[in-house]
DNA sequence: AGCGTTTGATTAATCGATTAACCATTGATT
DNA sequence: AATCAATGGTTAATCGATTAATCAAACGCT
């Protein structure tokens, strides 16, 4: 084809100026030896042209791209605009571009995705597992973003500590009888969740945990939670693992006749967009996306720049562990955020789901 | 550094097997003239190397990244996961990889955006605009996913019908009283839906559209729509602008003691990951976001592959017109999901927002 | 003055894939 | 048999930035 480049590059400036290009990299880098009124000059030039340095060629040189892989293999998970926000933005701020992969929730498809990513000459992944789903080798820094407890894990929220907030939040309201619900009793953040919560829970209080999806796939889509019968039953608030999970049990309560948190209280989990717009807006717990992603950056970044006095002399033999990368601080806290859908416990007496005045 | 490249490379299997560098590219790529059974003993050869091409060396030469840059100028968009799935599968189909940026929602962040997705050598743009933004020249192909009726549209879904559709559910179901309740008066998206749902319902149907946003931006957040006031004065049918607005009315509406369907009716528009979760679940509007992400990618590729003969023999003087690229289909249809938050219009006639029995 | 050191800049090799231009066979054609 | 074309492959240049290895000049020191 021979597309003529268009674009001015460093030989182009040093042309016009009449130094070599190795100086204009020198000056523009920082890095060689060059007169204070040369860099001046360059710099100056180079804004004129509008030179942007091609990554490519750098690339190619260094044998680094500047950009990270992003998996989510559940990407249908609706924290993922936060995820990705908070990632790209960690990353750009030093220096880095963020190259998403995604793998239909398929564990299959998920090693094509890293594999894709790999392809692309990313420098380091950052991994959002599904499931305790492990990482094979991959030959580059991997930083995995689970639970505190997971074997690996490079960072990630404080989920049993926000568990036990949430637990506390309800002990203090002086719930007694409260239902802990999960959905995939597999899931690692999940058990840390309702880790948390029985933890914090005092002997004095009453608790049962259920757990939704297994409910689903042997009952059917159709598979009901009975939750009018728990609330007649004594129990005075819900807390759930998610704040999707929280939606649907305060709607279906609604629909029964119930109040919330008039009759039960519900709790959900990571501050979903609509959790502040529902009627009654939930209160749940937040994660600081923003500083798990800024320590899993750096974490990356650390191991990308360090890792290369260490290379394998031997590249066949890949290694067998995975390159995760450590952090100084591995869990970040949670936040509690009260708004409406918690309140004093009430015990249920009789059952009056309509006709009583608020 | 020197660090030595680990990786097999063309000349290593060159090497191995005694012929060319060149020949080994030309096996690989088909693309020059290479006997058969030594393609064949080449692509074996790799394979058994484990060779994976380099992306920087292929850029530099070819001057094409592989990569394209995914905007989203409002990230918060709970849509997200679905664009950048639909997004990454097309563009992975084609053998292109998904560079995103996010300007947080600030407009002049927006084109810091774009610029690091330039500087990092992207070779087309997808940009889904908030309110009508509009993009400036570039440098690269670029599409945009808006409306239909926006100047300079690639792909998008057909707003207007999914709004006529829905509009005719409700007028099917005998409403004769509807609001039409939307978020942002500025919104092309919100414009075309509310212009759909309009054009479809009859002279003999009532309606009234108010504006969320304005509303919360004079009166505070503590603002309320009054929707209680609104059931009473006779509207039986609520539809909204999008599954978020749709969820809010319907706890609102649900805490304030109506039942829906059963007194109101409410529709939302873009079947969000909550939607069919919620109870009642939500009628509402799906897009194909496979097929938006199929055409846009398709359309930028074939102007990507397609721009090189035509390149501006004068680099200094950039275009000023964005180069936003056609597409043979530009609007593609939605889905009305019928479920159970709309039913037949029941004329409110007293108010007994508690205290009967469905 | 003579020698070593610092400063400032240049040369040239390199990363890996691509591709235009070229060379050497073999086969076909008149 | 001589010429031409097709086939199969090689050479070498190129993309753009980086950087180790030089080189030249200026400076400091005894």
């Amino acid at each position: 084809m021979a597309v003529p480049r268009t674009g001015p590059n460093l030989t182009k400036i040093a042309a016009a100026l009449g130094v070599s290009s190795a100086t204009v990299s020198n000056a523009l880098s920082g890095k060689g030896r060059v007169s204070a009124d040369l860099v001046q000059k360059i710099r100056q030039k180079a804004d004129e042209l509008g030179y942007v340095p091609s990554n490519a060629g750098r690339a190619l040189r260094t044998g680094r791209s500047g950009v990270l892989g992003l998996v989510l293999p559940d990407i249908a998970n609706p924290l993922f605009p936060q995820i990705a926000q908070a990632m790209e933005m960690a990353a750009s701020n030093n220096g880095y571009g963020v190259l998403i992969a995604d793998s239909r929730g398929e564990v299959t498809t998920q090693t094509d995705a890293i594999g894709r990513l790999i392809e692309r000459g990313v420098d380091g992944l950052i991994v959002i597992p599904r499931r305790g789903t492990r990482i094979g080798a991959v030959g580059c820094p991997v930083a995995m973003v689970d639970t505190p407890s997971t074997p690996g894990n490079t960072v990630s929220a404080d989920h049993w500590e926000g568990g036990e907030q949430i637990a506390r939040h309800l002990s203090d309201l002086g719930h007694k009888k409260i239902l802990l619900l999960g959905n995939d009793p597999a899931s690692n953040v999940q058990n840390d969740r309702i880790g948390g919560m029985k933890a914090a829970l005092g002997r004095d209080i009453c608790h049962q945990t259920i757990w939704l999806e297994p409910i689903l796939r042997d009952g059917g889509t159709t598979a009901s939670l009975k939750l009018p019968y728990l609330v007649e039953s004594g129990v005075t608030a819900i807390a759930t693992v998610s704040d999707l999970l929280a939606l649907r049990v305060l709607t279906e309560l609604q629909t029964a006749g119930f109040r919330v948190p008039g009759h039960v209280s519900v709790t959900g989990f990571d501050d979903l967009i609509f959790s502040p717009v529902v009627t009654p807006a939930l209160t749940t717990i937040h994660m600081d996306m923003a500083q798990i992603a800024e320590i899993a950056v750096a974490a990356l970044i650390a191991e990308i720049t360090g890792t290369q006095k260490i290379k394998s002399t031997t590249p066949q033999q890949k290694r067998t562990v995975p390159d995760t990368v450590m952090a100084d601080t591995s869990r970040v806290p949670m936040e509690l955020i009260i708004r409406s859908s918690t309140g004093p416990a009430t015990p249920y007496q009789t059952h009056i789901p309509n006709g009583e005045t608020l």
